[in-house]
DNA sequence: GCCAACGTTGGC
DNA sequence: GCCAACGTTGGC
């Protein structure tokens, strides 16, 4: 059982549009870096994911969620008509991997990422190092012990 | 909209 | 394999 943060931009899937799923599981597709994608890789299934809104207006962590199924080939790869398509991509050799999440839920109040920043159990979270573009990064027990706890 | 940081591409 | 140019990310 793993941990792990997810960036998503609202605009595109927040944490509402999870929890409004009638299944509540969403595709995580459109991971187009290789460390994330080796990321996606090594998730199992129950593994829990912060749900991390990022370019918006109010940045930080939303809420949680669930792997509900394990890596696959990214779908969305394949369609020229996603703005995920690779066309270097082919059914025989896919790059792209994409995992199922199922929401969990939703936090009373979004945990803004200068609290994280703010927090010193926080400092080796990859999501404050500097510089660091990861969209799927993964999370330690105690950060999550310590990311729910700010939340409280 | 700016721009620092980073990843990718492609010529050599 | 180097590295300059370019594209993207994402907070501010």
């Amino acid at each position: 059982m793993s941990y792990w943060l997810l960036k998503t931009e609202p605009a595109e899937c927040s944490i509402e549009d999870l929890a409004a799923q009638p299944t509540k599981v969403v595709v995580w597709e459109g991971v187009r870096n290789y460390q994330a994608r080796n990321f996606l890789r090594q998730m199992h299934e129950g593994d829990e994911v912060l749900v991390y809104h990022s370019s918006c207006k109010l940045i930080g962590v939303a809420g949680t969620a669930r792997i509900s199924r394990t890596v696959y080939p990214d779908p969305a790869q394949f369609d020229p008509e996603s703005p995920y398509f690779d066309p270097k991509s082919s059914l025989d050799l896919p790059r792209w991997d994409a995992v199922d999440v199922v929401f969990v839920q939703k936090f009373s109040q979004l945990l803004p990422l200068d609290e994280i920043k703010a927090c010193p159990a926080l400092v080796d979270l990859a999501l404050v190092k500097k510089g660091n573009r990861l969209s799927v990064m993964p999370v330690s027990a105690n950060e999550w012990s310590s990311i729910l706890e700010l939340t409280n």
